[in-house]
DNA sequence: CAAACTCGGATTGATGTTGTCCGAGTTCAA
DNA sequence: TTGAACTCGGACAACATCAATCCGAGTTTG
């Protein structure tokens, strides 16, 4: 029940790749967060495999945003990341054992399967309430502007 | 960022046992859902710790329920399972790196961990608010009131 | 055209989950 | 009182998944 920890690096380099145009390799992005290179890599292939971003390969290649920041919710990435599997796989234990249900009565879901979908489903819901562009917004509120500014020039040109 | 399969079969059990006064053994809880025995008791012994039943040894032990049904919420008992640690951990990434922000600039989460932290709270939240009270009611609705009362009958008797 | 730099998937090690086992303790009955 | 059977409880392996790494395929650029 423990979330990955690439979700973490992930979303926040969606973050740090607003309002950066050209292609910013994987390695850039690893340095700015002080993170393995190789697997902050996979991270960004699975981004790429659910069309978040776009790989452009070669001397000057990168990764770019494919939508704007707003288009972008949170549950997107954590799902291209995590996977797109429910949480809760409901294994039909009332049709097992010598008191089995028929399996005519267990045409809708049981009791226990919905309350496990509810609760997942407003978990999604919060997260897809969520845009990088909010993020994006809550950064520059919080510690000012400036900070998100210096941040892209780095990707741009990276010291260090 | 699967939920453990001892979750499910831990809230059939606080079902069943719902309204059975006598112990039940966890080998008559494993047969009611043809789970295995051993690892279903490995879920009884954490529901044990975390006082929603009291195991009682002996010739005649089980399990039983130590509150009414109605207050004890599917959120306890998947706390009890999974544990009580987040399912998203902070790494402060924005404090690492060339571009590190310094700690008196952090004091409040950041914009990624809130996001995270109140998607987790809506999913809690949701489990919070449905009582094995509720699912007992649920099941009566469903499939009628007789098929839990089998239920119990077996479990204080069980044949084969 | 060649060289350098990029992504992409296949490979290995660590961590947590699933499943199993046997010993400690208790209750019941004789 | 004594014994025996039955219970839980924690310690023990097997499996799967996550974390981290490496090298090859492809592309751009000079």
């Amino acid at each position: 029940m423990k979330m990955s920890g690439g979700v973490e690096w992930a979303v926040h380099c969606c973050v740090a790749l607003t309002g950066v145009t050209e292609p910013v390799p994987a390695a850039t992005l690893a340095r700015l967060n002080d993170v393995s290179m190789s697997y902050l890599a996979k991270q960004m292939q699975a981004l790429a495999r659910a069309g978040l971003v776009r790989s452009v390969q070669g001397k000057s290649g990168g990764y770019v945003l494919t939508r704007p920041a707003a288009e972008i919710s949170v549950l997107d990435i954590v799902l291209a990341i995590e996977g797109r599997e429910p949480q809760f796989v409901c294994t039909e234990v009332r049709q097992r054992g010598p008191l089995a249900a028929s399996p005519e009565d267990c045409l809708r879901a049981c009791a226990v399967h919905r309350a496990m979908l509810a609760a997942e489903q407003a978990w999604r819901t919060s997260l897809a309430g969520v845009s990088v562009a909010d993020l994006v917004a809550t950064v520059d509120r919080d510690s000012g502007p400036d900070v998100l500014s210096r941040v892209r020039g780095w990707l741009v040109s990276p010291t260090s």
